[in-house]
DNA sequence: CCGGGGCTTCTACGCCGGGTAGAACGGCTC
DNA sequence: GAGCCGTTCTACCCGGCGTAGAAGCCCCGG
């Protein structure tokens, strides 16, 4: 398998809270913005623990707690998956293409003016 | 979890080998070419019964056997995964940024090409 | 006509990852 | 000293994947 961590769904979850929350954040903390799913404590200790394993979190000891801070930015993950994905390709420039393909004229532009 | 497909690593290897021939196969050679992995063949059927759940490949009867075809081509794969992992992104602009700066030069300039 | 071989479907098992959480421990605080 | 908070350990269940046996169906050679 390749070596890009594939969330499950309460993985990804709480790194979509970490990722729109703009600062570290405690396993209590990031409980509460998931509150609607009315997890334990220790539910969400694990996954913060998987998620280090996985190196896609930093734990930061505060003195008794932990602060828990995405490694990446959401964009710059995004950004790895898709380099991951292209890698897999074995003609690099037709799945490039395929790619422009599938994008809107405007997302086209847009392309354009970040290659300057 | 994303409709996007995550393989194991039989199934990917299953995968290569269909893409990497030019023809429909039918278990049985699919099993040939994964021969140093010496696999019953009911395995590779299995397999490939697995794949065409997921939609990866189309099963085509011809006589008492069936013949596999993947459905999208690697390339058009590829563009796929490299679309669904933008899509989770929150900033697409800053998310192309990233990806075209994690690109070699040549690339980008291939890429400028491809954009016309 | 019958038996064997090819191909299929059904069924199943073991393993692992992910969701979930209890039990228990180590310090703070009062 | 008694809780409380946050942590670590351990565990259970479930579904996906690798793997394959058993059995059914059909065709060919004898």
């Amino acid at each position: 398998m390749t070596d890009v961590t594939s969330l499950g769904e309460l993985e990804r979850a709480v790194m979509n809270v970490l990722w729109e929350t703009d600062r570290d954040m405690t396993a209590r903390e990031v409980q509460d913005q998931l509150a609607d799913r009315d997890l334990a404590t220790t539910t969400v200790l694990t996954v913060l623990g998987r998620l280090e394993r996985k190196q896609l979190v930093h734990r930061i000891r505060d003195g008794r707690a932990h602060h828990y801070r995405p490694v990446a930015s959401r964009e710059d993950h995004v950004a790895e998956l898709m380099t991951d994905a292209l890698d897999d390709a074995s003609d690099r420039g037709a799945a490039l293409a395929r790619f422009l393909g599938s994008m809107s004229e405007e997302e086209r532009s847009r392309l354009r003016d970040l290659l300057g």
